[in-house]
DNA sequence: GCTTGATCTAAAGTAAGCTTGAGGTTGCAT
DNA sequence: ATGCAACCTCAAGCTTACTTTAGATCAAGC
């Protein structure tokens, strides 16, 4: 199993807590890739576990596919991204957590406030000052990450 | 304008930066209730921002709209929400917020493990480990909210 | 060699959370 | 009383992120 560290998707699942069906999807949207056997079933690198772990992270903090595409399109192409590459990336994740974790302490503080002094004056309540809710991403639930 | 303090659907909209399909979406999914007009338009009560509100702020959280009616089906029924009434469920949401924040910082803890050793052994990468990832909760992006 | 579980493709289906469109009515200001 | 923006309903459509299904092939152990 160890030749040319290759492995199968299902492996690849196993080890990432992703559906197999899932990964399909994500090399479908080029967020992954993979190479064939002569049998056409694909094999991955040993690093896209890495790769996937990163994608769940990100997805984890509200990104969509679309802009995790973005920032993975930072590591290199053709060449196995090494410790500098995935340090650079995960820099950018880094920021993306400390600004989401930023933005719910704000929240956290304002919802103190109206627990405090259970404002029931609709316009003295900090709550209703949408500048800092959720911009309009699209369907689905919506994040605050900028 | 002040009559009652009902007010129809657009301005409700305006205070809440909802788009009033939104707001329509939210009543027939029974997460706000109006009153009719003889003309049959809507007519919603001032605290209904407030409500709106807590249910923006519990979507930033990640909390789908079924779990948030289950967080608001703590209100009274038949009576306009006090003071006392908000704070309880405001509490509720003020845990979900520290619980999150405490799970980023998690998050954020092994990625600079990541960051820092640059380590390229899989076995022993931390962000491998998906214990910590985000449970299953149907499609969309995942969020682990416990 | 044979079986059995893993894998393949393509297309359709699902779920959440809304938006859009068509066709018509209301209500406030002038 | 008239105009026009705001409102109404209902059904269909849209986006994201996948899963499911069907029917066929592959690969590894016995």
């Amino acid at each position: 199993m160890d030749r040319n560290d290759l492995i199968p998707i299902g492996t690849l699942a196993q080890r990432t807590g992703l559906a197999v069906s899932a990964i399909r999807y994500y090399e479908q949207r080029g967020l992954i890739a993979s190479v064939r056997t002569s049998g056409n079933q694909r094999r991955f690198l040993r690093a896209d576990i890495r790769r996937l772990s990163f994608i769940l992270v990100a997805q984890n903090l509200g990104l969509g596919l679309t802009e995790i595409e973005r920032e993975l399109a930072a590591l290199p192409h053709g060449r196995t991204p090494n410790a500098r590459d995935w340090a650079r990336i995960s820099r950018s994740l880094r920021d993306a957590i400390d600004q989401r974790i930023a933005q719910l302490e704000r929240t956290r503080e304002k919802l103190d406030l109206c627990i405090g002094c259970g404002c029931l004056s609709l316009t003295r309540c900090k709550l209703y000052n949408r500048d800092d809710r959720a911009a309009a991403l699209g369907p689905g639930p919506r994040f605050v990450l900028g």
